[in-house]
DNA sequence: ATTTATGCAAACGTTTTGCATGTGT
DNA sequence: ACACATGCAAAACGTTTGCATAAAT
């Protein structure tokens, strides 16, 4: 399959110091992968993105980079704390730098579509659910399931 | 919602005739298996089930009820209102009646357990979110994820 | 040198689908 | 009689895993 592959020699933009620094934050090694999906994510900014669009913007510049190894990499970056993941109950999960703004999100059960929600609007809930659950919320993101505006005028 | 509501017995009545009426509300069929399914949603009452749990609880009296029908029968049941799909988005998803009263749920994340949580917690919030995305949130039903009490003393 | 990460393919669990047969209305 | 629902097997889907190889430390 891969007829001449050969091994770029430390590719285009220089990577910032903290961004290695990160991703070998817990004794992690640095690989040309890991780089490449965490800048996929840094570029991505506060639009999240599912492990299928990591792939996507990653097999430019690495076309063999296997997806395997993409659900590894988030998997740790997970689990380092350096990249959130939000599963959207719709099939769909996606995964967003932990360094932007804490935030919740609306999907539309009709469309798809995908907004965010401040934190603020949703704290003084959480306080009351942990009270009436016993269960800790502290750093909990939700998932609003709703109709968006467009396909609110289309139905309604 | 039906206008007598009568205290449910906590064991399987014989089939009661609102619940055929149900069944059939949007010109479907009432089969056997649709049936069974039903009453197993039923006798689970508050307790929601996963189409795994529904084909354990049908499969004694229908040992041959493929769970392709069981998927399509929810499927149906949902599309008519009268059940109620929420995917934990953790890979499970959960049916239950839609007559329950309207709930939330927080998962733990660590240890899989789920508690309910009263509406009005969350009502509040609910409308503050609308007012920012735009969106509808009307019937919404959240899902917290957090770390449940047993969980959050063995983890420190 | 040692340990960890990768590529690949294959396995996984859940849900969906095409089609022939069977059943409620 | 007819449309609809079922059983079955097979496929689709996103994700995970075992293992040999490759690369980072």
């Amino acid at each position: 399959m891969a007829a001449t592959r050969r091994p770029r020699p430390h590719s285009h933009a220089p990577r910032a110091l903290e961004e290695v620094a990160a991703i070998r934050s817990h004794g992690r090694r640095l690989t040309r992968q890991r780089a490449l999906i965490w800048d996929a994510l840094v570029r991505a900014g506060d639009r999240h993105l599912s492990a299928r669009e990591v792939a996507d913007a990653v097999h430019g510049p690495a076309p063999e980079l296997h997806q395997a190894t993409i659900y590894r990499a988030l998997d740790v970056f997970v689990a380092d704390g350096l990249v959130r993941r939000t599963d959207f109950g719709d099939g769909r999960a996606v995964y967003e730098l932990a360094a932007e703004h804490r935030h919740h999100h609306v999907v539309c059960t009709s469309c798809g579509a995908v907004a965010h929600v401040h934190d603020d609007a949703v704290r003084p809930a959480l306080g009351r659910v942990e009270a009436e659950s016993g269960f800790r919320l502290a750093d909990a993101e939700l998932t609003f399931h709703g109709t968006c505006a467009a396909c609110g005028a289309a139905t309604g």
